[in-house]
DNA sequence: TTTTTTCTGTGAATTTCATCACACCAAATT
DNA sequence: AATTTGGTGTGATGAAATTCACAGAAAAAA
């Protein structure tokens, strides 16, 4: 049953490892190697063989039993199940040190994918380009948002104001949340949203951190 | 079986949600209400009463059927379960946007939990004090992780670092690390890894972005 | 040519995680 | 006093995620 694009729902989970497992190859590519074979894949990714075959179903790439798969093959393969064809903008709301660290983080790491506007309501960060995106100010949020079709915003704004933007962003027809606030947002059923809760992630390592320790 | 404090071993998961729990029981508690129900703490949390209740079973603390959970009590006993009763100190590696943004998050926001010390290649950034926080160049890492017995790291700078100071630190005694690097650590069993990848956080929400706005 | 080797693709088994559903309890109601 | 109500704590059940294990296929070895 190969090569079928059906209407397969594929787990949150193994959407995140098919996203690791391009950035793995990407890299494995630019080491000179053409095939993998999945048990090296998944030890770069930190998994079990079966399991990097069996996420890989979904993309429906055939691997040889000789050579593996074929690297240059199975990252289009893989980007033709992730990316947009035509490709997708986000939005960057808050434009303070976390703003700046993830266009950093974010500047021409991607062919479909980029941040092509900011918001803050700070005028001395508007109206500049960091890292080919658009600052502009907060109000032109909504009118922005509509006329570049984005789908994807990222909030990294105070918790205070992280309400109202998301209601505004909803209203917009955003589709996906990346919310950096410790801020809790209602948000619909038809909408993605993960939430970055700084504090909690160093309280979880805290927390394993002593077990960790404790345990001889 | 109530009240006992054997080795039971709780999934990552379920401690995840404990301190989800314990924030919005905080935040909660300010409102001004004494008790609270797990359908509500639930609703708070955004999973079902079943599981709120069957998170609490680790941390041994009884409600009441009439009244549901002394929100006092329980705040009290879900931070006796989660935190280390003398306090852990954590280290930030590297002070530039991201890591000022993650000082900023972290500063007073708990009492059992500091970032005490940060470091830096860059000789203006260093010999200061941000939030409470002292900065040291990086050359003084591994005596500062050892003096102050750090157990928990952020790692904040460039991927080419990571992997370098990865070392440094696990020579160092630590036993958890926050990787807001691109790059992936070889890490043992032993030591906990989270891994901030936010470019593949991206991608993630938009991926699931184009399914949800595909669909009707 | 036949056998051995090795890896993919995937049903089946297993393990992990979440929900169900009910005994039990105490207040409120009849 | 008996009955109803509503919520906890948890064994039993169900669902989801992962791993096992093997048929199939093709190169390499015999």
């Amino acid at each position: 049953m190969k090569f079928t694009e059906k209407n397969m729902d594929i787990s949150r989970r193994s959407v995140e490892r098919l996203i690791l497992y391009r950035k793995l190859l990407i890299r494995y590519e630019e080491s000179g190697e053409a095939h993998i074979f999945s048990h090296k894949l998944a030890e770069l990714a930190d998994r079990t063989a079966a399991q990097v075959r069996r996420d890989l179903m979904a993309v429906g790439f055939p691997g040889s039993p000789v050579n593996g798969y074929q690297v240059k093959g199975l990252i289009k393969a893989l980007s033709n199940f992730l990316d947009d064809p035509v490709g997708q903008n986000a939005a960057l709301i808050g434009i303070g040190n976390l703003g700046r660290a993830v266009l950093e983080y974010c500047w021409k790491r991607h062919p479909k994918l980029k941040i092509v506007v900011a918001f803050d309501n700070n005028p001395s960060k508007v109206a500049v380009n960091i890292h080919d995106c658009e600052c502009y100010d907060i109000s032109a949020l909504e009118e922005n948002i509509v006329s570049h079709n984005i789908k994807v915003a990222i909030l990294a704004i105070p918790a205070t104001a992280a309400f109202s933007i998301s209601q505004k962003l909803l209203k917009s027809g955003i589709k996906a949340i990346l919310n950096f606030t410790p801020a809790r947002l209602p948000i619909p059923d038809n909408v993605y949203i993960e939430n970055f809760d700084i504090m909690r992630s160093l309280e979880k390592a805290a927390y394993f951190a002593r077990k960790l320790d404790s345990k001889k």
